[in-house]
DNA sequence: CGAACTATTGACTGCCATCAATTAGTGTGG
DNA sequence: CCACACTAATTGATGGCAGTCAATAGTTCG
């Protein structure tokens, strides 16, 4: 009996915990390395947060004590000179870890762009667990990989495309990635303002609003309501975008 | 006598490699982190490399089949647009390490820009020694966490800063570096050429070369023989750099 | 429906790119 | 060691792309 109840206990406690079972970004996200017993120990030591469009998940130089899954919505990080001139450095989605790189402080601002979802995870317990898990340890090393390439990409982008050429390059690549995600090709969602694209291409406002203009008369791009874009012509913004 | 041998053995075994112990960069590489037998596996399956300035260490393109640890000289690391615009996305130095982020093919290009001697590694055995060296994962994973924060300061560079500012902030981010690897403050050299910088830095040779004359004609720097510089105002380059 | 914000469009400016010519530097062979 | 050739760097003149300033149009949401 007592042999019973602890096989029966075990079981429970090596099962996947019921918060991550019906969460959407499991598939895709960090936790998908990990073995029932260690996913459950990252889930008791995290919470779920909700953030209004708007609001900050992260100020640059807070005290870096968290880090975060975003399970659904869109986030901007960003930095920012003193004078405030303000560089986008990406936008992330459903999946997407922040917090790979902190020292003792934030090196960058996070925003959220829609309502966003994140699983939050205290610094210690998650740098422990991770210690102590060499395949959240590969995974962790894995996403770096990727976004260093990423930043390389947007490094070429920034140093030497065109206006026109950076936001054909912006628009191709946020359709790929709403595509990964399971979303209709060639339907993409702008929740952020110009301004903000425009911060993360290196233009202004009217320059991006000058190429979206030109592009909607050459009918390779449709806009739809709420920043929605249809793309029509996608050979068109390739030809446009001199993508590498 | 047999277990004395074999005690001899295995602490010849266990000993620091012989090439390692000449290495000067090896207190600054990865290697840092491995136990000797660990070191040992390494080194057995690396080798010495070579290059001449001008010499490619990999081209764009190229199956990714090594990785490579600098134990001299400085390298740089590109990428090309199809029409022949060139992104400079950085340069290494003795004690960097090449090849975290490959995929199949190596997704950027790396030059020499002086004499360069590296560690050269078959990426399988590499591959293999780091998953069974958690302490070479953790160390990868803090350089891709680093690279990616240098990475987020230059797409600042990039995207927002001025012609002007782009040049000090250059010759402050060298002449940081060269300090770290113990050289003299205040001095640093540019063994890459104005279209060198021009491309890491998104501007023409012409524009640094303007820049460069503006801040001798300050007296904030001096240029001598061979590219080096010496910083004569730090102080007057900062408030040039608007750094962050 | 109307207020408030955001996007677009237009006119003009300026920074950096381009084109061109000169100067300086570097390496080589007589 | 010096003269020569070649490349790289500098400087000057001009142009153009994207930025700035300003006004209008369009969205979105209470």
């Amino acid at each position: 009996m007592d042999m019973n109840y602890s096989t029966f206990a075990a079981s429970e406690q090596t099962g996947c915990p019921e918060l991550c079972e019906a969460c959407s970004a499991r598939t895709i996200s960090i936790c998908k390395v990990l073995p029932h017993p260690e996913l459950r120990r990252l889930a008791d030591c995290g919470s779920v947060k909700s953030y209004a469009p708007g609001e900050h998940l992260i100020r640059e130089g807070d005290a870096s004590n968290n880090v975060f899954n975003i399970t659904d919505g869109m986030v901007m990080l960003f930095r920012l000179l003193s004078d405030g001139r303000r560089q986008v450095l990406g936008f992330l989605l459903k999946g997407d870890f922040i917090g790979l790189t902190a020292g003792a402080e934030y090196d960058i601002g996070v925003l959220a762009m829609t309502r966003v979802q994140v699983c939050r995870f205290p610094r210690l317990p998650f740098r422990r667990l991770l210690l102590e898990t060499p395949l959240l340890e590969q995974e962790l090393l894995a996403r770096a990989s990727d976004e260093l390439l990423s930043a390389r990409t947007h490094l070429t982008l920034l140093g030497r495309k065109t206006a026109m050429e950076r936001v054909c390059s912006f628009l191709l690549h946020l359709a790929d990635r709403e595509a990964r995600l399971g979303g209709a090709p060639d339907l993409l969602f702008l929740p952020m303002t110009r301004t903000d694209i425009a911060d993360y291409l290196g233009l202004t406002t009217e320059t991006v609003s000058r190429s979206m203009s030109f592009l909607k008369r050459l009918k390779a791009v449709q806009l739809l309501d709420h920043g929605a874009v249809r793309i029509l012509q996608r050979s068109q913004l390739v030809s446009l975008s001199e993508n590498i």
